[in-house]
RNA sequence: GCCUCUGUAGCUCAGCUGGUAGAGCAGGGGACUGAAAAUCCCCGUGUCGGUGGUUCGACUCCGCCCGGAGGCA
């Protein structure tokens, strides 16, 4: 029997950090947060971390455990949490893991093991300098599969592709086999949370950036900028931070700033809908038509708990 | 009251000398294996303010009406 995991996707804003805590109550478990943002030290308003009151006594991990200058990623992420995984098991106690980076959700909860990477840094510094058509072109020719699944304009992903043949002398295709296990290590149940009311949740969205901003997101971040060195760091990518940092800059004025940060807030939630419906597994419960315990209750009920 | 400018997609605006309209943003859909709150792909029919006219044909020209902005009194 496969030790069990419970995690908790959707949208931003429908409350995952609430029905993790209730989960975590009813079911003596603990929360491991799931967010690419929420794992910097001191980005706590504009990640919406929950803070101590929030967290009911409930114990969270993977919130601000690395220094915002680090570069994070998903390798990183579950080297972390994997462990913290096993540990909560090894106490008898259940993993709730709850957030909105899909990718690291999945990756973690596959039981995916990363190879051993050296830095790529200059390498992908070299690549950027060159067109992305030409990368494209040459990616083909060195991975045609990665390449038929990157369009040519997403130089990232392209560059990526490209620079892990180029620095392994691996496809990244052949790659992603291997770090992929036949089978996930764990029993997951998933639940998505959404709001059938797609205008409530843009409603939801502003208001929770109106709510940032009283609880002193500029603060924060005029905090986080007072080592420079932040300012171009994976950490300042965030929602929220990297808007504010423009207006901090001088490039726009706050009302806007504040405007962007919000519709930047609505195209992630729409882009972590599409993410998470891929899985369909998952079991999706609209918070505007139930509340925490109905939801719970329904998964009892299936005798999913 | 007179004069000038203006009224085109949810918003900001393009539409040359007449052949029934197109961009950006917003919005929707999608992709996603080491930056993922990132990166990228696809989707634009709207009484062209209204109404008369000129014309084979008007968003484009003319008249009047309505709504904005400015100027002169």
């Amino acid at each position: 029997m496969k030790p069990r995991v419970i995690a908790v996707g959707g949208p931003t804003a429908t409350g995952k950090t609430a029905l993790g805590v209730l989960l975590a109550k009813t079911l003596a478990g603990e929360v491991v947060s799931c967010d690419s943002m929420q794992v910097y030290e001191g980005m706590i308003v504009g990640t919406a971390a929950p803070t101590a009151e929030e967290m009911e006594g409930i114990p969270h991990h993977m919130i601000g455990v690395v220094d915002p200058a680090v570069s994070f990623s998903v390798a990183d992420y579950c080297a972390m949490a994997a462990p913290i995984l096993a540990d909560i098991h090894a106490r008898g106690r259940l993993p709730i893991v709850v957030g909105g980076t899909g990718l690291y959700m999945d990756c973690l909860l596959s039981g995916m093991t990363f190879l051993e990477q050296e830095d790529t840094g200059e390498v992908r510094r070299q690549l950027w300098e060159q067109d992305g058509e030409e990368l494209w072109k040459r990616l083909a020719a060195l991975d045609p599969q990665a390449a038929s699944s990157i369009h040519p304009a997403n130089k990232k992903r392209v560059i990526r592709a490209l620079e892990v043949v180029l620095t392994t002398g691996e496809t990244m295709t052949a790659r992603a086999t291997r770090q992929l296990t036949a089978e996930s290590p764990y029993e997951v149940m998933k639940l998505c949370l959404d709001l059938a009311d797609r205008e409530a949740l843009r409603a939801r969205c502003d208001q929770r950036v109106d709510e940032m901003m009283r609880r002193g997101l500029l603060e924060e971040v005029e905090g986080l900028l007072r080592r420079p060195e932040l300012r171009g760091a994976t950490a300042f990518q965030g929602i929220g931070y990297k808007e504010l940092a423009a207006f901090l800059d001088g490039a726009l004025p706050l009302d806007r700033a504040v405007e962007d940060i919000k519709t930047a807030t609505k195209k992630y939630a729409k882009r972590q809908r599409t993410w998470f419906g891929r899985d369909k597994t998952a079991f999706w419960y609209c918070r505007d038509r139930m509340d925490g315990q109905a939801i719970i209750d329904d998964f009892r009920q299936h005798n999913l708990l």
